[in-house]
RNA sequence: GCUCACGUAGUUUAGCUUGGACAGAACGUCGGUUUCCUAAACCGAAUAUCCCAGGUUCAAAUCCUGGCGUGGGCACCA
């Protein structure tokens, strides 16, 4: 199907960002010294840090309150309450010394005294004059995170069913959270770990093979066959026969011994589902880097490298009595108890494996995976798998040797993952090693959604943990056709002169959107109760809002044909125009503190805004019927907005629509 | 039992790191706005014992202690 080019802004392609390589280098990008775009807020905390005498910028941000309410002033300092008490002098006093070192500043055009706060106010002209030399389309983007390495991980989804709405959240994070990092100048390299060797791509093999269920069916997509059918049948039959129970235990045997034909059939049955799934997160607009496998890191012998490393430094302990004789363990810090790595009867636990797969993130192993590559994405970028062939290619990007590694994963593996961050921060040996585990609540159900899914108990106000094995989940795919439908509806009666293709993509966009950021917009450690019903009534204030906004801009400059200038003289400007330069002006300080916190709220929170203010300034003042000093000042304006709202929503993965 | 996270208008929530003016939004409710760049919008009104009790401080939603409520974790499961 043809795409028309003119009703979608072609997303920026964060090139600058890319990993570095050592053998293999896409244009020579390298390590050059990337362009600093302004950061006004940046500018004008160094002057005021200078004239105040604080220590540096970071310190003269806990005094600089943009909350004034009622008292005026753009921003207010409370710096003086602190002087007062410090120096023993009256808090007018010292309010009125900082009034006067103040004063001449170059953004600051009027400041004030009022109970103890200095009040201050812009000075516009010289913040318009100083954006207007700076904004390309490229604006936000920092070198914050320059020669910094970092993997992301996320995703993860067990290659067994088709990704659900809670899965959603963890890729949505994921890969916002790379895009973030990748604009703020951070190397990356993002992952998706498949677990091929577990209990739940067992469970499907029992059912084809020894239930004799098929192994596709016609017309359905296979993950959800397998996960929807397949997967709940075998686990409800585990019920009343333990005696198939004992052939998921000869499966899972088969599977680690490999070059067998059930390992063969459970290899086959994975690539479907992961295909499957990946053709989901396409939709999403969900890209990754490299692909790796359990059974890989158990082929290459990587726990064995881990484990002899880990022997050889005194990290783990065989315990020779009490109730883990038998067991290796990892001395943990002294509260915890000590973690077993190794049972008794000599497997791995989960927690060795991922701690040798942290290894091999940070380049603690000496060895490493031979790769290829497995797909070219939607978005133009190459997607790699580890391979076990062994003629392989030699040249591939460095995909480990990170500082930091990001692993998106939910809440109830704290426990686990703490374990594997003491361990790798501690074989890391003062290397500066950072793990994060990046933990999200989950997303439960509503209980009108669960009883629609078949749950029995309805108890008020509750929520119902999604589970794969008893069929109560709502997948990715279902969903985002229902809210499709619904926005469909929704563009073709608003726009009449529009197409049907046309409205088909916008409707898709927005569908993506619209879930993508529900998933994001909030605190990721509170548990998101999804209802069915709700969901489909569209937040008046959500993604369509933001698209909404970005279609009013283009539509501005779709209509006008004179010039953007870069240089003029500035008008009076109005407290819309205002609000609507702050917004961009204070745009790169946004991403650079989000990057710090990883906190994708602070953009989402800043895209609200800036909505908001641009949708008040839209309808509050005319552009194009304006006379022309004042028109090409707003042109300007327009179109300084519409590149910060653009990337703004790249950077979360956001589909940016020029109409809708 | 031990432990972690969360608790802010009817609902969804921001602010808590680094204490500072009247706790900021959105949905819903009520009222208003369309000869003008897209009304999927805008403007206005009402709505909050910031879970409770103590403490620290000139000053606490924010810090400390104790409690209550909700959810998670506490495996030789993945």
């Amino acid at each position: 199907m043809q795409t028309k080019v003119w009703l979608f802004v072609t997303q920026p392609i964060f090139k600058f960002g890319r990993r570095l390589t050592l053998e293999w280098s896409p244009m020579g990008l390298k390590s050059s010294k990337m362009e600093r775009y302004p950061n006004l807020i940046t500018e004008i905390l160094k002057e005021a840090t200078s004239r105040l005498g604080l220590k540096n910028i970071d310190e003269t941000r806990r005094y600089f309150k943009t909350q004034t309410y009622g008292y005026g002033g753009d921003f207010s300092i409370t710096l003086a309450l602190r002087d007062s008490k410090l120096n023993k002098i009256p808090i007018e006093k010292a309010a009125g010394d900082i009034k006067a070192k103040l004063e001449g500043s170059k953004f600051i055009k009027r400041t004030e005294v009022v109970n103890g706060y200095v009040n201050c106010w812009y000075d516009y002209t010289k913040l318009a004059e100083y954006l207007m030399g700076g904004i390309n389309d490229d604006y936000g983007k920092s070198d914050y995170g320059k020669d910094e390495r970092v993997m992301v991980e996320h995703t993860s989804v067990n290659p067994n069913k088709a990704i659900h709405i809670g899965h959603v959240r963890n890729s949505s994070i994921g890969d916002s959270l790379s895009r973030l990092l990748r604009f703020a100048g951070y190397d990356l390299t993002v992952t998706n770990y498949i677990d091929d060797t577990g209990a739940q791509v067992a469970d499907n093999v029992v059912g084809v093979k020894f239930l004799n269920l098929p192994r596709k069916k016609p017309g359905v997509k296979i993950d959800h066959y397998l996960g929807d059918e397949v997967y709940v049948k075998v686990n409800k039959l585990y019920e009343d026969d333990p005696a198939l129970m004992e052939k998921r235990g000869l499966v899972l045997k088969a599977i680690e011994e490999g070059n067998n034909e059930i390992a063969l059939l459970a290899k086959d049955m994975v690539m479907d589902v992961l295909k499957a799934q990946l053709q989901t997160l396409s939709r999403l607009g969900v890209f990754f880097d490299l692909v790796n496998y359990e059974s890989h890191i158990l082929m290459y012998k990587f726990w064995a490298t881990a484990f002899a490393h880990m022997k050889s430094v005194g990290a783990i302990k065989l315990e020779t009595d009490g109730k883990k004789k038998g067991c290796w363990v990892f001395k943990t810090a002294p509260p915890d108890e000590d973690k077993i790595l190794v049972r008794s009867d000599g497997t791995v636990v989960y927690a060795g494996k991922d701690i040798a797969y942290a290894m091999w993130k940070h380049g603690l192993l000496d060895s490493d995976f031979r790769y290829k590559k497995m797909e070219l994405q939607k978005n133009g970028e190459e997607l790699w798998t580890t391979t076990l062939d062994k003629d392989s290619t030699k040249t591939h990007p460095t995909f480990n040797h990170v500082k930091h590694s990001i692993s998106v994963i939910d809440i109830r593996q704290s426990y686990e993952q703490a374990v594997v961050k003491e361990a790798i921060e501690k074989l890391g040996n003062g290397k500066g090693i950072d793990y994060v585990h990046y933990e999200y609540g989950v997303v439960a159900l509503s209980p009108n959604t669960a009883n629609k899914l078949g749950v029995k108990e309805t108890e008020e106000g509750g929520a119902f943990q999604m589970s794969g094995r008893k069929g109560v989940y709502i997948n990715a795919d279902n969903f985002l056709d229902k809210l499709y439908e619904t926005l469909l509806d929704e563009t073709k009666s608003k726009n009449q002169n529009l197409g049907e293709t046309e409205c088909k993509e916008v409707a898709e966009s927005l569908a993506v959107s619209t879930l993508r950021y529900e998933m994001i917009r909030t605190d990721p450690k509170k548990i998101i109760v999804f209802d069915l019903d709700e969901a489909l009534k569209l937040e008046s204030k959500g993604a369509v809002y933001i698209d909404y906004t970005l279609s009013r801009m283009a539509g501005i400059l779709r209509n006008s044909n004179s010039k953007i200038k870069t240089s003029m003289a500035i008008p009076e400007l109005s407290d819309f125009e205002k609000r609507v330069l702050l917004d961009i002006l204070r745009f790169p300080e946004i991403i650079e503190s989000a990057a710090k916190a990883l906190d994708l709220t602070v953009v989402s929170g800043f895209l609200s805004e800036f909505a908001s203010d641009f949708n008040a300034f839209y309808t509050n003042t005319t552009v194009l019927k304006a006379e022309e000093s004042i028109r090409d000042f707003r042109l300007w304006l327009v179109t300084a907005a519409r590149t910060t709202l653009i990337n703004a929503m790249s950077t979360l993965g956001l589909v940016p629509l020029e109409r809708m």
